[in-house]
DNA sequence: AGTAAAAACTGACTATAGTCAGTTTCTACC
DNA sequence: GGTAGAAACTGACTATAGTCAGTTTTTACT
């Protein structure tokens, strides 16, 4: 006797399944809470466990790890700061602006709570935990959707036709990272991170080093002030 | 009464000073001999002690904490590679192929442990013992260096005039640090890593993404082949 | 030589990340 | 609605990184 008009089916999901995913946000909001509160180092996986309500046992059945659990926490908050960056991205500003607009999204999600990120990010080269998998293969993503904007660029005739869009997003990526590494180690603040910081990296990487030997030549955005 | 001809002075160091030393040698090469053949993880600070024979207080003496003991064994063979590669540099090559034997030359000596490589590059980013920042300021000095290879190839009229020579060092250090932690996290071999990764990426900061509105145009160094 | 202060060293100890054999809870099928 | 097997959960336990109060060694000065 199924209730064809009620329940309108919003979750084939079995008791087992809810459970775990009741588990899984309350693991991820205990350590959030007391990552931001008491800092990662000083917050023992025993405390996440028990403000979780669940075994010590239980936790490393979400997270591989200790790290993991950062990248449980993250890559929600990730998703959501690219996404929302994507959506109000300035379709026919230039590339360079539209890249600054992409990452200054990000580097404000991880200024909420600095210490943490930068355990993050630090973490994020070679973790092999289930939950870091899942932030670097939207990393792949991440540098597709870069690679879009590139081919954007192209087809306005801003780009070089000749360039591998791939390799540009994966060059951009490496300055995107670089600065946020620089920034999160504790050098400088936020705006600056990004506009001497990360804006002259990208724009070096936009004009190139190899002298141009034809005519008058295009000078850079600022242009030397001296 | 100081004997005058005798004793030629090779070391003004008091006994303390020399044990010391010692106990650094024992230290690093203990932990070298045993991060190579049981892997960085499967060593433990007691027997990393034992081999050098120091109590387990007194390694903690020398390495603020176990990544740090990877900065103490990297940072001489860091060091001599980068020495070697700058010694042996070829004068008058264009600054790619500069950039590329200076790079290979540190790939090699990470070629030879990679495992231990990868936890030493991991490590890097934030880490705060007495000898990561003996790696951190030599950094620095790596930096300066690669700057004046581009100061160079200004002089010789390869490079435009008007990049800051420590922006185009800065995106080139990214780029290499981008290339090694994708190698080290186990993608690819040694060769490939530089040949199609990294110098990929060095060409493309070379010739950079803009369009060149100006006549012919110089075309990538290996044109498309399709 | 003698001695006081400083520096270096020691190893028993603590705190905690992560494991695993045993238990409970759920599902699917009869 | 009963039950066999799978999946999830538990918490006492183990291994090890790192600490620190107490000890020994070296130096500098008389």
């Amino acid at each position: 006797m199924p209730p064809p008009t009620e329940t309108p089916a919003p979750a084939p999901l079995g008791r087992r399944a809810q459970q775990k995913r009741d588990k899984k946000r309350r693991i991820r909001e205990a350590a959030w809470q007391l990552f931001t509160t008491q800092g990662y180092d000083a917050t023992t996986t025993s405390s996440v466990a028990k403000r979780a309500r669940v075994a010590t046992g239980t936790l490393f059945l979400y997270a591989k790890d200790k790290p993991d659990l950062l990248f449980l926490v993250f890559r929600d908050r990730l998703r959501s700061a690219v996404d929302a960056q994507f959506a109000s991205m300035p379709c026919d500003a230039p590339l360079l602006e539209q890249l600054l607009h992409l990452f200054r999204g990000l580097f404000e999600m991880y200024a909420e709570h600095p210490a943490v990120a930068a355990e993050f990010v630090r973490a994020l080269p070679g973790a092999d935990g289930p939950n870091a998998m899942a932030v670097n293969s939207y990393s792949m993503v991440f540098l597709q959707r870069i690679a879009g904007l590139v081919q954007a660029a192209q087809a306005r005739g801003e780009v070089a036709a000749d360039i591998s869009p791939f390799q540009a997003a994966s060059n951009i990526f490496s300055l995107y990272f670089g600065a946020l590494l620089v920034w999160l180690s504790g050098f400088g603040d936020l705006a600056s991170a990004l506009d001497p910081g990360l804006r002259g990296a990208l724009e070096l990487q936009m004009c190139g080093l190899r002298r141009r030997d034809c005519g008058e030549g295009w000078s850079p955005t600022r242009p030397p002030s001296s």
